[in-house]
DNA sequence: AATAAAAACTACTAAATCTATATACTTTGT
DNA sequence: ACAAAGTATATAGATTTAGTAGTTTTTATT
């Protein structure tokens, strides 16, 4: 499961990409919007602002906005950046790795490959879809929806 | 991330897997091929049990065997028993789903629609693959390191 | 019948993680 | 000067994870 701080993250992230040539949207406006806790919603947008994924402006008339085109943001990135592993098994994850301790033999486990299987069938797929992708997804099934 | 008693559960049916056509293997000797602690071991082996996988026999020469062939229990089964959900959203889940508190309207969310395809994708690979399947894989890479 | 082996059951606990909340500080526009 | 807004750090409560301990029940063997 993902931490409810990752899925904040893609919800604030998603809201920023529909509000892409306004003025900077308060942490206050977002975490309205997308009824998220307005002070964890603080401390996620500052994670994803240090990670360089938005832009942030202080003061009267400050806030956030995408310091990248929505398409050029992975949900993937996000994830790692706020959950860690894609990953299920610590020894199957490529940028978290490490070795399970009980392990005797990496290089035969047959449960190891299984989870490298389902890693790579995610990270396709994390690995593909942009927030723009989401924004996209989301316009679609507006129209189906009517 | 699976959790460790999932992980645990897994290696204690290939173990059992690879005992076949053996009396029934006791927890300790589990335990100590596959480097688990014994007592939360037992507590695994006993959910296992419950659910039906494994069949047990209480006192001298008991122990514990699969209650399925190999070729029967899937990964999928045994991750939905010890650590719920396949999905990494709860609006996601086929077997544990529930509502996002914060989220107004279902049908039109683009985060829960990506991440459906995750969970198939997920899922396709977890329901295809048996404990006789990683037992193979396991005798193939033997061999290729060999 | 006694003994020992082994699983079953119940309860508990320590540590980690998650989900926030609180407080104080800094920057910026008017 | 003042208010709006982000920055930073600390902390607290709840939940989950991972494991331990102790006792009871069942079964095979002697």
């Amino acid at each position: 499961m993902l931490s409810k701080k990752t899925k904040y993250a893609i919800k604030a992230l998603v809201a920023l990409g529909r509000n892409l040539d306004k003025p900077p949207m308060q942490i206050s406006k977002i975490a309205e919007e997308e009824r998220i806790p307005k002070k964890f919603l603080e401390q996620i947008l500052l994670d994803l602002r240090n990670a360089g994924l938005l832009y942030s402006k202080k003061g009267a008339g400050g806030g956030y906005s995408l310091n990248k085109k929505p398409e050029e943001i992975f949900l993937v990135q996000v994830l790692r950046l706020t959950d860690g592993p894609v990953a299920m098994l610590p020894c199957a994850s490529l940028n978290f790795y490490h070795k399970c301790e009980e392990c005797t033999d990496e290089k035969t486990c047959g449960i190891r490959k299984a989870f490298i299987e389902v890693r790579d069938a995610t990270l396709k797929i994390l690995g593909e879809t942009s927030i723009a992708d989401i924004i996209e997804k989301e316009n679609v099934l507006l129209i189906e929806n009517l």
